[in-house]
DNA sequence: TCGTTAACTTGACGACGTCAACCTGAGGGG
DNA sequence: CCCCTCAGGTTGACGTCGTCAAGTTAACGA
């Protein structure tokens, strides 16, 4: 912790990077706020002077943007490992796992996507990420349960998705319902069947009490064809 | 701004605390960040010195929240102005509304959403302004075209929208449509109407190919009803 | 007129991000 | 073997931040 670091051997110096890093990452799990994530904090972490952290990052943005960088990362791999099988099914469990890990990590997804992003560009990490997400509609796209251009609808599901979890990690006042499995399979079938019935609406709407006959009927009708699969997006 | 502020009469203290507030939220709007809402800063615009801040906040934060519950105040009067006619036209309204003044105010939605929050419970602006969207959403179950606890959809309605703006303001640089209004219309209707769907969901789905054809379904036979109402959630 | 006290200021402290200047010791050339 | 070089750090300082204890000023009642 403390303890002062050996000095790296030659041509080693890029391993300084990856303990800062590394401390910076321990730090924002254990403290719980990002507040504690502080330049000097991360040094003396690492056994490190407070300047040397300079020497690998620009400045304190660029240490934070390398620290989420490796959690795009993560929930780039989360994707990646949720994909396969029937794609509205799939793109159910990414949604899952994304809240999941959201809400497992709190401080690290505030930093992440509630922080006044610099950058003016997507970063390659994030780039993928968003990828996983595009592909697994696209997929989507192709048995036709969902319509339209899959960037703008993996755009609108993570919306969605993100809504949640950062409304429910900002505001954690508001009277939520306890169950977060219950939460998560709402919010969850909500965005899906939003996106998928969106493009079909038509222009206009019929008054909200013949609407209401109208989604009991689709209600009714989908029951009555209804597999047993497991309840998701 | 920097002409130092004739100092109040006996018992008429408390002005001062609306002129810093007045401050700190000119401050916000014309500078564009939350890193410029600075004590001293504050107080140099109220024309006061950096410890008077302190006669009337607690700390920094006492100060911010006071300007949130401003914030909470002017969404509560956006609900307020967009009730009325078809619950479900209405609840459209409300969210479109409330989309558009995040946009619009990106700066004071960041801190009043995105921020890490201490105070414990809900304050009493904020509660309000709640209450407001819970009940736009129990006019609309008692029109039956939604289903479910109203404060639970109001919550995932909220969340819908909070998601889309707020990524929108945080992840400016992820390929958003152009078309921001028409964005608006998506993030409405789709998270109308995945509330309006979810509870009316079977527990198991059909595969995707089979959902898809009864989503075409339920589309052509609501065109058949819909009337020419304005297109909204 | 004068004392009281509400309303504010002065000056300072420690922590923060950041920088210019200095040090130090591992590894290669003689 | 020594000693020179420069990658890999450290020292100390600057300005700014939130915050506080102590001092100052002036409006009002007696």
């Amino acid at each position: 912790m403390t303890t002062r670091r050996v000095r790296a051997r030659r041509g080693e110096g890029a391993l300084l990077r990856e303990e800062i890093l590394r401390a910076a990452e321990e730090l924002l799990a254990e403290s719980g706020t990002e507040d504690a994530l502080t330049v000097r904090a991360v040094a003396l972490r690492a056994g490190v002077s407070t300047p040397s952290v300079y020497l690998h990052f620009a400045d304190k943005e660029a240490l934070v943007e390398a620290v989420c960088m490796r959690v795009w990362g993560e929930l780039g791999r989360l994707f990646t490992e949720n994909l396969g099988g029937d794609p509205f099914l799939a793109l159910g469990k990414c949604a899952r796992a994304y809240a999941r890990f959201a809400l497992d990590h709190p401080v690290q997804y505030r930093v992440l996507m509630m922080r006044p992003s610099a950058a003016p560009g997507v970063p390659p990490a994030a780039a993928e990420a968003f990828r996983h997400m595009v592909d697994a509609v696209s997929a989507c796209v192709r048995t036709r349960v969902l319509e339209g251009d899959p960037e703008e609808l993996a755009l609108g599901l993570w919306s969605a998705v993100h809504g949640y979890v950062s409304l429910l990690i900002a505001q954690p006042a508001f009277p939520w319902p306890r169950d977060r499995e219950a939460l998560l399979d709402h919010v969850v079938r909500q965005a899906g069947f939003g996106a998928a019935m969106y493009s079909r609406l038509p222009r206009g709407l019929p008054p909200s009490t013949e609407l209401a006959a109208c989604l009991d009927d689709f209600g009714t009708r989908l029951a009555a064809r209804g597999g047993g699969e497991h309840p998701s997006a």
